[in-house]
DNA sequence: GTCTATACTCTGATAGAC
DNA sequence: GTCTATCAGAGTATAGAC
């Protein structure tokens, strides 16, 4: 947490680790091009990282931990309207801010079992609660199947190459629309910006 | 193609592979894991195939051979409606067929990348003629993300762990019912069984 | 606390004997 | 068609320089 020339190292090799992973795929970036990339050798970087899946896990972390936040904000919700509305919302947020982790987490089985293992602080994956949240109680074939639809959906598209040019906003209302319209929301204005998460 | 104890083994691999690959994932299975739950040695397994990467081509064959055809009668189509009809209920039927390939292939870069590279002999991958189809000739950018949406959540929700349960012809109308909804086309019975592709 | 040197095991892959 | 032997490179690990 606190800042030195050895955060400053971590940092680094965070960033770099996520252009390569970006570039090659997780399984395709050996420790070694991270270490050539920083100037440093293999073993310094497991200096840092006991593992190579503790690297993936710090890459994903930020967006893990955004999601987090975001599942146990609405969980915490009352009424489920404004339980969906809320984590629909913030599902799309975080899938735009954070469109390079996503695109990788989208196609990388790497980064997905880190995020599982790593996320909820426990042994069951937050996919399950975001689609709890999504699908309702006693939820028939139906609202389980849109939801898991429009979840998967809206992360892969988000994620997706396809989309790479369009605009932060621009895609949040796309993305927005396509939800309410899977999980049966009513399409409104909303006023929230993408920072307010 | 012809039968004989050579093709015997070759089957035995690739189903043993396929196996494996959905209890370990691609990266997480080993040449030596598939040898030895074969009897044989990794050498061996080298006879049969040339890479690793070929067996994982191999093991995703039928699903691609599928998809490629579909494509291709699909593309012959004169009419647009026909055209996206015809690739909806086709989609929809293969990812039922092949679901065990499907949720490999939704998860793992290592077949996904397999799949790209063997499908349409040529240098463009055909995810973007499914695109293509589904979106329409200049589609703004509401199309692209619907169709998008529907091509990537049917396939992931189609290959869930969470859907595993749901008998083929329930899965079947539910997909073709959410990806009527995305792609706007009319929501009607259709008495295609799943066989007829 | 930060890094280098070195080495160990396992992987995908090749060559050649049977 | 399968084996043994071998390879370079991967991830992992420790000892020790500074």
């Amino acid at each position: 947490m606190t800042a030195g020339p050895a955060e400053d190292t971590r940092t680094r090799l965070l960033q770099t680790a996520l252009r390569l992973f970006t570039e090659h795929g997780v399984e395709g970036t050996s420790l070694q091009m991270i270490a050539d990339a920083l100037g440093i050798t293999k073993a310094a970087v497991y200096y840092h990282f006991k593992t190579k899946a503790e690297i993936t896990e710090a890459v994903a972390e930020p967006g893990v931990r955004d999601l987090d936040d975001l599942v146990r904000r609405a969980a915490a919700q009352k009424r489920r309207g404004v339980q969906v509305d809320l984590l629909l919302e913030g599902f799309v947020d975080l899938v735009i801010r954070h469109r390079a982790l996503v695109a990788l987490f989208s196609s990388d089985p790497g980064i997905a079992r880190a995020i599982e293992k790593s996320a909820h602080g426990g042994t069951e994956g937050f996919g399950q609660a975001l689609l709890g949240i999504f699908s309702g109680p006693d939820p028939d074939t139906t609202a389980r199947v849109n939801a898991l639809v429009a979840l998967t959906g809206i992360a892969m598209a988000g994620g997706s190459p396809e989309l790479a040019g369009l605009g932060d906003e621009e895609l949040r209302t796309e993305l927005l629309d396509v939800g309410r319209r899977l999980l049966g929301r009513p399409r409104r204005r909303t006023l929230t910006p993408v920072s307010s998460l």
